[in-house]
DNA sequence: GCCATCGTACTCGGATATCTCTTGTCCGAGTTACGGCGG
DNA sequence: CCGCCGTAACTCGGACAAGAGATATCCGAGTACGATGGC
């Protein structure tokens, strides 16, 4: 089980952004020069946040990306399943009805327990990210930090 | 985020050798043939969770797996841990100290939120798990399936 | 002074290459139960 | 009847191959700002 590197892009330029939420655009070179990342890709990701409804890209010249929402109204569990996708870890491939012992249908009526389980789990750890916003986030940057970030 | 499909695997077989926990060994032939896995790599996954202390394989003839502790005693985390590894599925990089933006040493005596926020997420996640045992998963199971598993 | 046009700067989206991890297979080596054989 | 030995069944562990997904990179197309020129 691996998160893409892009959840913790997403995490960091969504931040950045909610610095001056009214500002103008901040383009895919400043935001790329910021962190040092790869522009083009780091592009990728945040164009998945865009269609996701969490950023607003606007094109031509002094174009970039901002927030399509107050800070407060994006949650980490926004970015992260903007970037990530939202399937879950864990499908359920059913094995219980495949082989010697497979379970006939009408064994079948109840979900899974197996994958119950590790569904419950998914939803504890989506509830967590639920409960912290970008404006949380920005909220417990160090003094020094958020000042460098403004323009 | 993509988990592998042993954990599905680990999960049922662990739920099955519960089942007659005292039982003689069970077989690697027999466990991929119940549910039709590739007996190989089924196999692969198994000595993850002998490693882990889960269960235990004994060789030569009549040899196989059998739980290594009582099922009350095994939880749905040890399981997925085992087959997964126990590695977090976000790693910080701490993107912060880099490029044009970066955060000198004395700002980041904090850990980065970012990653505070995603290790909370985890823990939720593996607390989830923690709180299901392999014994509550059997008692979870449909009447009928149960008396099928018996020899 | 005002408006249309053009150039430039910037973004959008897809195609492509590379690398890692998952999935799966295979084979030689090691281990143990069982049965046969000799004392 | 008892102990020894060979065989067969079974597992162990690593090497190896194929496929999927993550990680980038690049390029043509589209869009909007600003400058330029004509009215």
């Amino acid at each position: 089980m691996k998160l893409s590197r892009g959840v913790e892009w997403g995490l960091h330029c969504a931040v950045l952004l909610a610095v001056t939420p009214d500002g103008p655009p901040v383009s895919r070179q400043k935001l790329a020069a910021e962190y040092d990342l790869p522009e083009a890709y780091l592009v990728k990701h945040l164009h998945s946040m865009v269609r996701s409804g969490i950023l607003q890209s606007t094109s031509g010249p002094n174009g970039g990306f901002r927030l399509a929402r107050p800070p407060a109204d994006i949650t980490a569990l926004d970015v992260v399943e903007a970037v990530e996708g939202s399937a879950p870890p864990f499908t359920c491939q059913e094995i219980r009805r495949r082989g010697r012992g497979a379970a006939p249908p009408e064994l079948c009526a109840e979900p899974c327990t197996v994958n119950s389980v590790m569904t419950a789990a998914h939803q504890a750890w989506r509830d967590s990210l639920r409960g912290v916003t970008v404006a949380d986030l920005l909220e417990r940057l160090p003094e020094g930090a958020l000042a460098r970030s403004r323009p």
